[in-house]
DNA sequence: CTGCATTTGGATAGCGCTATCCTACAAAGG
DNA sequence: CCTTTGTAGGATAGCGCTATCCAAATGCAG
């Protein structure tokens, strides 16, 4: 029988199974969060009671109390693109069953959305904090200091000591790629790129690296355009590349949205593929295996990225030493019959 | 000069602009939620003094005493298919604005799952909820019931009392594109499917109540798998239905993931489309107006439904009056050469 | 000018949890 | 045997906000 001026809400709390526990509120929660030395027999009791109950602690009481919720804050440039999807559903899959929430932002690789985002969300006191690469504004970055929230960054890595890291070396990457082409004879080999986000500018200057080593390097071969990648960018890029430079040889585009539109356009101009033009991509998106010729191109290991970073976030919530401030998963060449 | 014994977090609270504005705490938060009869000045003075002084309301607070967070929950079944990423980022460029944040669930199109996602969310007492289509167990439509809290369910209608719902019918687009292929002149047309989920058993029955219509239906044409939808999946069943039956003339893949697969699989085996066979796909994902001919498709308005349905709910969780409960934003059809 | 309903601002008391201090008691040391 | 140290459980007091009840002020008909 609740009084009518209860505000009491049905949900069962702490205070109910300490009840049924026989012991104070106080005592469950720290059972219930393994917290400092409450003895093993009281913590079964307990453990039993809550269960028996269905009790779930309610978060926003959790969030006031401690000055921390629950939630992870992920902040991705688009979700248009699927390298981040995918980066996101393995975050989402290890943080979820250690009780952390996802908060997803998307920043559109713009430094003033990104530092709304941080600001809209450090509201929420969020206990870790996922972010892409390490460009950002300086006021994000004072946002970030100032929560003192664990942060990873992910995608790129760093030797910065304090600045947790997983990605790979995006300039390696670029390099590495642009050697296989080196290797495949060819001597024209053109860089296109979209989207122009710092860690396209790094494979870039990967291959800027390999070709200058080579003696081969033509800054008219690099065609960078700042619209948004996509597939059919890719298409329209080619075209653009074949008009200027006939010559070339091999391109690398610096995504596989625009390499598979680069080899979807060849297709319709008549171009063979690897013969007149040998194309290569990068990240090894859904399809590139399935074109035509099927796309040679970069894993990379965005998947494992997220997984590793999130794990590594969940032990710094945790207050765990991580020894490995900085984790290079690298990549693989997946060399196809495109290049 | 706070005492050691102090918690305060330093946070600019209510009573500080309270303070600020010679008002009482409650007066802020009623004048800056807009509640009840505030006088006018007195919402200015509020106002002003909140923003000098930086004041960013604790989301944690708000929800332990008034029962309601600021988040909103979307169940999605999967982030691996584009056809929702794009949903949700129109829903979260929605929500967003409006001060609601958005807690993805990846249901996999696991009923388990997604029970265990609503009952883990239900704890954060979100002001929303946002499900794909209506296919759910008991127990979970139980526990959204009890939550007692607004919902829109995505991609599909219905005409029932009191469920919110903002899609298009599945039955009619899958009738629609039939109805293209056989106005082309196509006497044997397959229908090629994946993952089997609710919407593309919809499809499949607008492909059949169309044959059926035109005497044209023929039960061993349906090529459905359980399995993921992918690319490469789409070239493996393309040849396997090329095996069981040479003469199908055209072909309706349940996605464009699958169709375009099919398509790069057509193009290695030498076929030609739409000649040899023609081929139609459904939701005009990235890439099929690239494809090799450009892929004839439905486009479907998921964009917009993300949109329409955060809108929607938006409104409900205001407790403001939604007219129409069932929201039709239809389809097109987009004839390109494959078919 | 009185009596009533209708504002408009405030006082009060939580929402459900945890940080902080405190006490009781056991173990250890002299 | 008394003191010191450590440890397990509890009492207390918030975290920052809003629901609920109240009281004063205002409007307006009779």
């Amino acid at each position: 029988m609740t009084s009518s001026r209860s505000r009491a809400t049905g949900r069962i709390t702490l205070a109910d199974v300490a009840k049924a526990a026989n012991v104070s509120p106080i005592t469950v929660s720290r059972a219930l969060r393994g917290e400092r030395g409450v003895a093993s027999e009281l913590v079964q009791r307990v453990q039993a009671a809550a269960k028996k109950l269905g009790y779930v602690p309610d978060p926003a009481a959790r969030a006031l109390a401690s000055a921390r919720s629950s939630h992870v804050v992920v902040l991705i440039p688009l979700l248009s693109n699927n390298l981040f999807v995918d980066l996101l559903d393995a975050v989402q899959r290890t943080l979820l069953p250690h009780g952390y929430q996802t908060l997803i932002g998307v920043t559109h690789y713009s430094p003033d959305e990104e530092e709304q985002l941080l600001q809209s969300y450090m509201a929420h006191r969020p206990a870790g904090l996922l972010v892409t690469g390490f460009d950002r504004s300086e006021s994000s970055r004072a946002l970030i200091r100032a929560a003192a929230v664990p942060c990873v960054h992910l995608m790129e890595t760093t030797p910065a000591e304090g600045v947790y890291c997983v990605g790979f070396s995006q300039v390696d990457a670029g390099y590495a790629i642009t050697q296989h082409l080196v290797d495949q004879g060819h001597r024209r080999i053109a860089f296109v790129a979209a989207q122009l986000d710092p860690r396209v500018m790094q494979r870039a200057e990967g291959y800027r690296r390999c070709l200058r080593g080579a003696g081969l390097y033509d800054a008219r071969l690099e065609f960078l355009n700042p619209q948004r990648s996509s597939i059919a960018l890719g298409g329209v890029m080619l075209q653009e590349l074949r008009q200027t430079r006939p010559d070339v040889d091999a391109v690398f585009f610096c995504n596989d949205d625009l390499a598979q539109g680069g080899l979807l356009a060849a297709l319709r101009l008549g171009l063979k593929v690897p013969q007149d033009l040998a194309v290569a991509g990068f990240n090894d998106l859904n399809g590139s295996d399935q074109m035509m010729p099927p796309l040679t191109t970069v894993r990379t290991p965005r998947s494992e990225i997220g997984a590793r970073a999130a794990q590594m976030l969940i032990a710094l919530m945790r207050g765990e030493e991580v020894p490995q401030h900085s984790l290079n998963l690298g990549f693989e060449l997946v060399v196809r019959e495109s290049a």
